[in-house]
DNA sequence: CTTGACTCTAGACTATACTCCAAGGTTTAT
DNA sequence: ATAAACCTTGGAGTATAGTCTAGAGTCAAG
């Protein structure tokens, strides 16, 4: 059994991050000492390892919570419900990279067709596009 | 001069976007009436027009608060730090484009591994992949 | 037996961009 | 004259993901 500094440091993580995880019902430690200090089984490892490894690969802490139960229930669902809730994330990546994208080229378009000299702004057309009324 | 409704109307954005507005210092009404009401005049007009277009091109508040400032003084300031100031937004653009297709990637190859079928997903691939301690 | 390292809780604070609410004052229309 | 529509302020709440602090308790070593 670890205590929460220790399971800190082998995660990768702080300790308040594993308190703020708590609180918000991602990793509970299996037992707490008489005094109160958590103590974290290899199980407990095992789920921070779990969550880490999906924030890195995107997913937000709301769809980490989804995914542990699919995780803790997991004899009950099928591969295909998993596949699924990947799925559907892949499509919310899918569109934030496209509104992303869409945002780049405004940008690149804004800085083509200024000139970057060394004149007053005054002209700049950047800062013309900005303040167009029509649209 | 117009008042904070029809302003709001006018601009497309609500009575409590352009009071936000205002307590972050990006539009302050020229005037305001006796009894306290908000006044905007054409140059306000202007000016949220050329905070909403800002925004839908991707910038941030606070740098439109910057952007706000090269607009006002930029009989003092060149194209040069026009462009530069959006040269560095695409850049900050672009790493966090890099960063989502990043975990678009991530997220295609655990779909891609998944079978997806109906069998229970006690040896899902996902599940599995995500459980990894090592890395 | 005291020092330092560690832990506990609750709650405040960060950044981003609003949105909503309460309680009251003003304007406009009927 | 009165109701509806609009305006004011300050402050709280939303979502995301923590970070930091204060004040107090615990534990191991010298
Ligand atoms: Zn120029
Ligand atoms: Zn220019
Ligand atoms: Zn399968
Ligand atoms: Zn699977």
């Amino acid at each position: 059994m670890l205590k929460i500094g220790e399971l800190a440091s082998l995660a990768g993580v702080s300790r308040d991050t594993l308190r703020f995880y708590e609180k918000h019902g991602l990793i509970i430690p299996s037992q707490r000492t008489e005094s109160g200090y958590r103590l974290y089984s290899n199980i407990d490892v095992e789920r921070i390892s779990f969550i880490v490894s999906a924030k890195e690969v995107g997913f937000t802490l709301n769809e980490i919570h989804q995914l542990l139960e699919l995780e803790v229930t997991k004899d009950k669902k099928s591969c295909q419900d998993v596949k699924e809730f990947v799925d559907n994330k892949i499509t919310i990546v899918n569109q934030r990279l496209l509104e992303i994208e869409k945002i780049k080229h405004s940008l690149q378009t804004l800085s083509d067709a200024c000139c970057g000299g060394d004149e007053p702004a005054t002209q700049c057309t950047i800062l013309g596009a900005l303040n167009e009324q029509a649209r």
